[in-house]
DNA sequence: ATAGTTTGTTCGTAAGCTTTACTAACAAAC
DNA sequence: GTTTGTTAGTAAAGCTTACGAACAAACTAT
C-alpha cells in the first residue's frame, strides 16, 4: 500500500511528492510502531512518532476502518488521568504465503501469520522439473497453501534462485531453466492477490534483519548446492546494477589454483564451499583430522573472498545460512579468523560472524517480510 | 536547505513526514531540473516534474524571492501560443569553496561557481604539520579563498583523508594526526558559513557522478600515498557501519605472500599499489619490459582484490583516480582483465574501468557537490 | 470533595496541491 | 484584417493534511 519516503541520502530528488504521500508515510509509521511495540494507546504512538494526538487519532481511525488496527481494551495499570485505550495491529486478520524455490530437490512453502510465525507448511518435490513444469509446481504449491488458509491472504512472497529484477521477473535461473519469466505478474494474474518475487539470498537477508536481530550493514552468505549472498547496507537491500548483487559463487579465490568449476574457471568459491563439493571431499577423508582440514580450508577460502568486501563495505556482521553440520564450527572459525588476518583490526576487529538463527525457514520468512513491507509498510 | 525524501527502499519508515517536507522536496526538484537542463519555462518544469503549472509557479515565486532563480527573458523560437518566460538557477549569485586535504605534502583549495567550474585556486604546503597546526592551515586556506570570492559563499566543502562521520567529525586521520576532531563544527563556528566535511574518496565519487558522467553503481579507487576507495550504490554514497567504507588499502591480496606493510601485515594492497612503493619499484627496474611487468603485477593485484567486490555488489563501473602515468595503461588493463578472468562474464563482461576525467581536482569538486547538494538539494 | 493528570475528541486554522477557469500573447489560415 | 486554435501563466475555490487550542471524560492523590 505504501513504500514510505525513507530518509534516503540520494543526491538527486527525482519524483514529485504530494501531501497524500506524506500521509501514506505517516500511516506506515503508525503501523510500524504498532507492529514492533505491540499494544499502545494513541497517545503513546503520538509520543513515539512525534506526530500529534489529533493526527494519530485520525490515522488510527482510517486504519480501524480498514480493519488493519483494532482496539484491544483499556490499559489496566493504575495511573492518574483517563485510562488509555490500547491498540494493536489486527494480527489475526490476514495470513501470508511464503514460498522458497531455492532448494535443489523440492519447493517449500508455508502459511505465516503477520508476526512471521509459521502456521502451516507444504512442499512439493521438484523431480527435475524445469521451465513451465516448474512454474506449474509453484502454482500447485500456492494452491495447497491457500486451501489451508483460515484468513484472507495479504500476499504471496516468493524467494527464487537466480537473478530477479525489481518487477519480479526472473531474468535467469539456470537450475530451473528459467529466463525472463514474469513470475510475479503471472502469479498475480492467476491468484488475484499481491505477489512479490525476490532473489532467495535477498529474502534471507530481510528475514535475518527482521526476525534474526541482524544489524543494518550485513552480508548473508547462503551455502547450498551453490553459493550466493545478499547484502543489507545502511538498512537498504542491495540489488546491483543488473540485479545480480551477491553473486559470489563464481568469483575466483586466491592465487594458487584450485579445482575446475562447471563455469570453466578454476578455483571459484563454489568449488571450495558448495555442499556437493564439500560432501564429496569429506567422504574421501579418512580421519577426523583430515575432515577438519577440509572444513578449515573451505572457511579460509570464504574468508579470503570476503575480506575485500568487508573492507570496502565496512560490514558489521556476516551471517551464514546452510547446513549447520558443515558451516558451524571449524569452517566458520576459519572464515572469521581469515577475515581478521586479512583486514584492518581497528575497523573490523569486532566484526561478527554467526550462523542464522532462522534455520531452513529463512527464505520463506524473508519472502513474508517482503509482503509485510510491500503491503503494510511494516517489517 | 533540504535533503529530499528520495525514493529510498528502506524497509522501515522511521520519522514523520509533514506536508512542508513534501514542499521542500518539490522545491529541490524544481532546482534540480533547472540545474541540469538549464533554461526552462515554468510550463517546461511542470511537464518535466509532473507537478501542475500552478504549483510550479508558486514554487518558482518563492525561489525568485530568495534570489535562487531568475527570469532570463522570453524564448525566441517561433511557436503558436504565448511565448515562454525562461528561468534559470541564479548561477552567478553564489560561489563555493572546495578544500582537498588528501594530498601528502599540501592542502589544496579552490573557489568554484555553482556549475562546479573552478574560478580561483589556492594551496598551502603542509610542511609536516599535524594536529592543531594542520587545522590552522585549513583555516588559513579558507581565508585565502574567501578573500578571492566575488559573491556570497554558499558553503565550504572539505574532503579529508581518514574516517569521517556524518556530522563532519574526523574520527581518525593518521597522516594529519587527527582523532575525533570536530572539523565541521569548528569551521562553521569560525566562518559562520555552512560547512560539510566528508571523506576524500567519497567526495571523489560524488564528483565523478555529478561531473564525470559516472553511473549509479560505481567504485572509485584513489591511488596516492595510500589506497582508498569510495562507493556509490544505486546512486547513494556508502559510508559503512563505522564510517570506514572504502578502506581497502590494508586488505591482503592473494595467497602467495608479498611485501611487509607498515600495518604489520604482509601483502596489503598498498604494498603493491601506493605510489611511493610503485615509484620505488619502478626506479629499480632496468628495462622497459621490467617496468611493464611491475605495472602489470600491480594492476593484477588490484583486480584480485576487486573481483569479489564487483561480484558482491554487481558494479557497472570502476574509476581510477591518481597519477595518470602510473595508472593509465598497463596497470588499468591488467586490472580489468584480472577482474574479468576472476568473475562471471555474463554479469560483468561489460564492466567499465577507466581513469577519472576530472584529474587532480576531483576531491575539490566533490566537496563542492556536497555543498550544492546540502544547501540547494541539487547536484 | 478537590485538585491535578492523562486521554482522546472537536473545532478552527495554516499549508500545500489540484481543478477549473480565466487572460495574455502568439501562429496559421482565411 | 479577422478568426481560430494553441501555449503560458495566474486567480479562485476546494480538498487533504497536519497542527494548536480547548474541552470533556476518567482516573489518582490529597
Amino acid at each position: 500500500m505504501n513504500q514510505g519516503f525513507g530518509n534516503g541520502r540520494e543526491l538527486r530528488p527525482t519524483t514529485k511528492v504530494l501531501p497524500e504521500h506524506a500521509r501514506g508515510h505517516n500511516r506506515s509509521l503508525v503501523m510500524q510502531t504498532l507492529y514492533r511495540e505491540g499494544q499502545l494507546s494513541r497517545a503513546d504512538i503520538a509520543r513515539e512518532t512525534g506526530l500529534t494526538r489529533v493526527t494519530i487519532s485520525d490515522l488510527v481511525a482510517d486504519l480501524i476502518g480498514e480493519n488493519l488496527v483494532i482496539e484491544i481494551g483499556q490499559r489496566e495499570d493504575a495511573r492518574p488521568g483517563k485510562p488509555a485505550t490500547l491498540l494493536d495491529l489486527n494480527r489475526d486478520a490476514f495470513q501470508i504465503i511464503g514460498i522458497d524455490l531455492s532448494e535443489y530437490a523440492r519447493f517449500r512453502g508455508a502459511l505465516l501469520d503477520l508476526d512471521g510465525k509459521i502456521l502451516e507448511r507444504a512442499e512439493l518435490p521438484l523431480a527435475g522439473s524445469t521451465g513451465d513444469a516448474a512454474q506449474q509446481k509453484v502454482v500447485a504449491l500456492v494452491e495447497l497453501l491457500i486451501d489451508k488458509a483460515t484468513r484472507p491472504i495479504l500476499g504471496i512472497g516468493v524467494g527464487s534462485p537466480g537473478v530477479v529484477d525489481l518487477a519480479g521477473v526472473v531474468l535467469t535461473a539456470p537450475n530451473l531453466g528459467w529466463t525472463n519469466r514474469s513470475l510475479q505478474q503471472e502469479l498475480a494474474e492467476r491468484f488475484g492477490i499481491a505477489v512479490i518475487v525476490i532473489n532467495d539470498a535477498n529474502a534471507a537477508v530481510l528475514a535475518e534483519h527482521s526476525f534474526g536481530g541482524a544489524t543494518s550493514d550485513m552480508m548473508l552468505v547462503k551455502v547450498g548446492h551453490g553459493v550466493g549472498s545478499g547484502l543489507l547496507l545502511a538498512g537498504i537491500p542491495l540489488f546491483g546494477s543488473r540485479f545480480a548483487a551477491g553473486e559470489i559463487g563464481h568469483v575466483v579465490v586466491g592465487t594458487d589454483g584450485g579445482l575446475a568449476c562447471v563455469c570453466g574457471k578454476v578455483g571459484c568459491l563454489e568449488t571450495w564451499l558448495a555442499t556437493p563439493r564439500l560432501d564429496a571431499a569429506l567422504a574421501l577423508a579418512r580421519t577426523a583430522e583430515q575432515k577438519e582440514q577440509i572444513l578449515w580450508a573451505a572457511g579460509e577460502r570464504l574468508g579470503i573472498a570476503l575480506a575485500p568486501v568487508v573492507g570496502a563495505l565496512d560490514l558489521s556482521e556476516i551471517v551464514l545460512s546452510g547446513p549447520t553440520e558443515l558451516l558451524d564450527g571449524t569452517l566458520a572459525r576459519a572464515t572469521i579468523e581469515t577475515i581478521r588476518a586479512r583486514s584492518m583490526p581497528e575497523f573490523h576487529g569486532n566484526l561478527v560472524l554467526r550462523m542464522t538463527t532462522l534455520g531452513e525457514d529463512i527464505v520463506l520468512r524473508g519472502a513474508a517480510v517482503m509482503v509485510l513491507s510491500g503491503q503494510l509498510g511494516v517489517s
